[in-house]
DNA sequence: AACTATTTATAAGA
DNA sequence: TTCTTATAAATAGTT
């Protein structure tokens, strides 16, 4: 029973102050509720508790969020403001690294010159020489990997053909000119030699895999006139 | 008086229910205000009324920006999730780009070419190797241009010191000596025989901007050993 | 969680 | 809006 009014202070004993904090939340968020029916509003109460945790209650089929938003528009009042700042302060950034990396770019694809001295330019093209001269190396060890790589399929091909055909020479003898036909020391007629190859295959391995090493060696050599 | 319970519903009497919404909305913050003092916790109510007013209510000193960032970082409910997500995107996309961008540069610089193909290399050196034709021109253009700028501001030094010479000639002998000691056709003596002259140079425009044309001047000349 | 004496909130009228 | 007041509702302290 109540004996006479209460102080509104702190309630010391914890398990009093949990137990009221229980009773009193229900009935504040059971008056917020009622206020929001009766006189036609949103309500929406918030509880950050000692302990912790968080309390939210909205009237209706509002949410937080909903009420929030709309407080923050009516208002005017940016709750957001250091996260929104902060993002955009770093997004500003990146954005400006994004222009002068492409205006890096430009640069060392010939365009954009106009603004560099020429001490800039001499530097700019003494570093292309020499980067020029790792890409040209690189690309020939890639070429000669490639055809070392190209040359190791192609014995195998010519092993697997031999095998194939000495295996069914007697089933069909269309099958046996492949083996015999092509001049597999000659550059020009060497993948198509493979494709034959490949053209009475039984069960290879990726099969795709081989086929697209084969195409772009050989589109490698059209391309490759240095 | 209360004529028995009341039913929680809309209050149609706009009046009624304006005078209502009055009263209860005390009530509930005053509710609030003693359950964070009772129970040590902050409280924040938001109240979007059908007239299209907000309320808020704090309880102690606290904001609703305060209480909803608090909401905010503990349940990790993102308000904002819409904006804040369409940002993140964003911000990933540039990201992104950003990397890629330096990848570029870098292979660019001759590294980072291991994933690069014959095709790719073969490419990417051509382009460099047009580039640098077209940075080398531009070198040599930006050269000459800095060649005659000089050449003319040397001619009209020359001049200047003429002029000087002349006019002085019977007041201080010392000055005559700088027109008449220097070389001036002879490339090595040319930038000494220029700030020679301005060692006695009376009110020449912009003394900074023609110093650094110079210096540069000098230093490209030792640079440029193509 | 239930009870209940009492305080508190508040509806309607002024 | 505020005051008044009868009454409903909330709740402190106990079980």
């Amino acid at each position: 029973m109540v004996r006479g009014k209460i102080q509104i202070k702190r309630i010391d004993n914890a398990t009093n102050r949990q137990v009221t904090f229980s009773k009193r939340r229900k009935g504040l968020f059971k008056k917020a509720d009622e206020l929001s029916v009766i006189c036609d509003s949103q309500v929406s109460v918030l509880i950050l508790a000692g302990s912790g945790k968080v309390y939210e209650h909205n009237s209706g089929s509002t949410t937080t969020k909903q009420v929030i938003d709309q407080y923050q528009t009516t208002t005017g009042i940016d709750i957001w403001r250091t996260n929104y700042e902060k993002m955009q302060d770093y997004l500003k950034k990146l954005k400006e690294k994004n222009r002068s990396l492409r205006m890096q770019i430009r640069q060392r694809m010939g365009e954009d010159l106009n603004d560099l001295s020429f001490e800039e330019l001499h530097t700019l093209e003494e570093e292309m020489d020499t980067s020029v001269r790792v890409i040209r190396e690189r690309k020939f060890k890639v070429l000669s990997t490639q055809i070392s790589t190209t040359n190791k399929k192609y014995q195998q091909a010519v092993q697997v053909n031999r095998l194939l055909t000495d295996g069914i020479k007697q089933d069909d003898s269309d099958y046996g000119l492949v083996g015999s036909g092509g001049d597999y020391d000659s550059v020009t007629t060497y993948s198509n030699g493979i494709h034959d190859i490949f053209a009475l295959r039984t069960q290879p391995n990726q099969p795709n895999q081989s086929e697209s090493v084969l195409t772009s060696c050989s589109e490698n050599w059209r391309v490759a006139k240095f």
